[in-house]
RNA sequence: GCGCCUCUAGCUCAAUGGCAGAGCAACGGACUCUUAAUCCGCAGGUUCUGGGUUCGAAUCCCAGGGGGCGCACCA
């Protein structure tokens, strides 16, 4: 240890042969929180006792000892409480005063207020719950060094403003998710995240291997095609919501790991998904921020419904005053494409071209909340022809900020029009697409017994929460995101089936 | 993968080629109404790592590592 001894060596020393961990209760049982306390007596009067006594429990942020009186922020879950601690009733008071910042403790008094207007708590009984062996940040400054912050999240959560609130907002917004989609009858539903063939997206995928089994398997990169085996088996409205995994890059947007929501409506169209799409972002907001109308990051985003919806071709249109259509002359869409600045790759057709217009040029100057509609089918290998449109599906994806945070369709039930989908990613994978998607045989199968007419929709949970929290970077709403490892270290015994992992050592 | 920025005490930061410092925290002490309490005292360093230039390197150069931002990727 760089510094000297601290509390455990100096209350070991007043109890010889007893260690601190000894001295710490298995269990504790805390009356009140610090949040609750402030509701209720905060409007009491300066220098009065409550007769109400309750037991708090927490870490230890601020200390002012003044000789004989010494006070203490407590701070728990919910809030900061200041310990009010005279040696008149404090118990072994002087082992009281030398309890460091960081420590946990439990506390049991009267709710008194000090003269000086301090809702505070008397310490009439208290009992140490942890030591900290380790110093604790600067209480004014707190931790300022992203990756000290994402590598030790525990210490993040004390000393940041807005981290605990931000993460307890997330699990609020989660809850309330699944409360809004049960009120709806839908239910929820766990599919494998390891997947033979990784489908329902476009996405590198990470690759294990299953030793009994001797087959690589694949995590997730989207829920979707068991969803719609489970609406082929009678579930009429699924909804899972889950991590999924890409194998690609890490900025403020994307982690490699990120929770996704995805549900399946029998008998519903893309429009069905509209409504809910706004429905249930305009009900997030309005319970977990009290409006919808709402600033991220400096912009206004106004989430009162109805939404604007606005077809790509227009919004393109819009944009670079160029009118694309799928079935003009590709050499059109090319020459397009080539005005825009747009990187244009051999074996992609008219729907390609737009998709990628579109991105360029367009997506990210969206401020939204808009519905972007009817993509091209070459883009959509999972979604339902346009009933008024060749060559287009009936697809949106949600834009605010620029982002894409939804993404939905009429989806695709013919079992020979999925077929043919699927080959033609195949080609396109043939013509050197890596992310096109795998042909997934049994999903035909399950089409071929036949799916109803479905609505499906996904929403990126992160980047919602993000919205909801007012936050710049997914990390802020991800409690451990993803960083390299601090030091080289070796993959956990037990990761091959022969125990040997001797060649895996390396630096 | 590329570019720019960054890494100094537990934390937040100084020192820009000339003795590695401050505040808070920690440690020892004083103090019965503090609020980032105050006051006195004491201790704390592989300046991310490895090379190089120099009489002398936290500082300049090269290589490597971590992180941030941007680009690319993410249809």
């Amino acid at each position: 240890m760089a510094h000297p001894p601290r509390t455990e060596a100096r209350l070991r020393a007043q109890r010889p042969g007893a260690t601190v961990s000894e001295s710490i209760p298995y269990r504790f049982e805390p009356t009140h929180h610090a949040g609750e306390l402030h509701e209720a007596h905060d409007d009491i009067e300066a220098g009065t006792e409550t007769d109400t006594v309750v037991t708090v429990a927490g870490r230890l942020m601020l200390r002012r000892v003044q000789g004989k009186l010494a006070f203490g922020t407590m701070q728990d879950q919910t809030g900061r409480i200041q310990l009010f601690a005279p040696v008149s009733t404090t118990p072994r008071f002087s082992e009281f005063t030398s309890l460091t910042i960081g420590d946990w403790v439990g506390v049991t008094g009267v709710v008194m207020k000090t003269r000086k207007g301090e809702l505070s708590i008397r310490v009439d009984e208290w009992v140490l719950l942890a030591h900290s062996e380790r110093q604790f940040p600067d209480k004014w400054h707190g931790m300022t060094d992203p990756e000290a912050r994402y590598r030790q999240r525990y210490v993040d959560l004390w000393v940041s403003d807005g981290a605990r609130s931000a993460f307890l907002l997330r699990s609020r917004a989660l809850s309330l998710i699944r409360r809004w989609l049960e009120d709806r009858q839908f239910i929820e539903v766990e599919t494998p995240l390891l997947n033979v063939i990784p489908g329902g997206g476009h996405a590198r995928p990470f690759v294990t291997h299953h030793n009994a089994l001797d087959t690589d398997l694949y995590l997730r990169i989207a829920p979707e095609l068991f969803l719609k085996r489970l609406v082929v088996g009678g579930f009429e409205r699924v909804f899972e919501m889950g991590r999924t995994f890409r194998n690609e890059g890490i900025d403020r947007v994307h982690n490699p790991e990120f929770t996704m929501l995805e549900l399946y409506q029998a008998y519903g169209d893309v429009n069905d998904m509209m409504a809910i799409t706004e429905e249930l972002i305009g009900y997030l907001a309005t319970e977990l921020r009290g409006t919808t109308k709402l600033t991220w990051q400096g912009q206004e985003v106004d989430l009162t419904p109805p939404w604007r919806r606005a077809s790509m071709a227009d919004l393109i249109e819009e944009r670079i005053g160029v009118r694309i259509d799928v079935r003009m002359p590709i050499d059109d869409v090319r020459h397009i494409a080539f005005d825009q600045g747009v990187k244009v790759e051999q074996g992609w057709g008219q729907g390609k071209l737009m998709l990628e217009i579109y991105e360029k040029t367009t997506e990210s100057s969206l401020q939204g909340p808009v519905f972007v509609t009817d993509y091209p089918k070459e883009v959509s290998p999972l979604a339902r022809d346009h009933r008024e449109l060749p060559d287009m599906v009936e697809r949106f994806e949600v834009i605010v900020g620029g982002r894409e945070i939804a993404n939905a369709f009429s989806e695709l039930t013919d079992p020979k029009e999925q077929k043919a989908r699927f080959d033609g990613q195949l080609r396109a994978r043939a013509a050197g697409d890596d992310e096109a998607m795998p042909v997934d045989d049994d999903y035909v199968r399950a089409l071929e017994y036949g799916l109803p007419p479905t609505g499906g929709l996904g929403i990126g949970i992160d980047r919602l929460v993000m919205m909801l929290a007012d936050v710049a970077s997914i990390r802020d709403i991800v409690l451990f995101p993803t960083l390299r490892p601090e030091s080289a270290g070796r993959a956990p015994s037990g990761t091959h089936a022969d125990g040997d992992d001797e060649a895996d050592d390396e630096a």
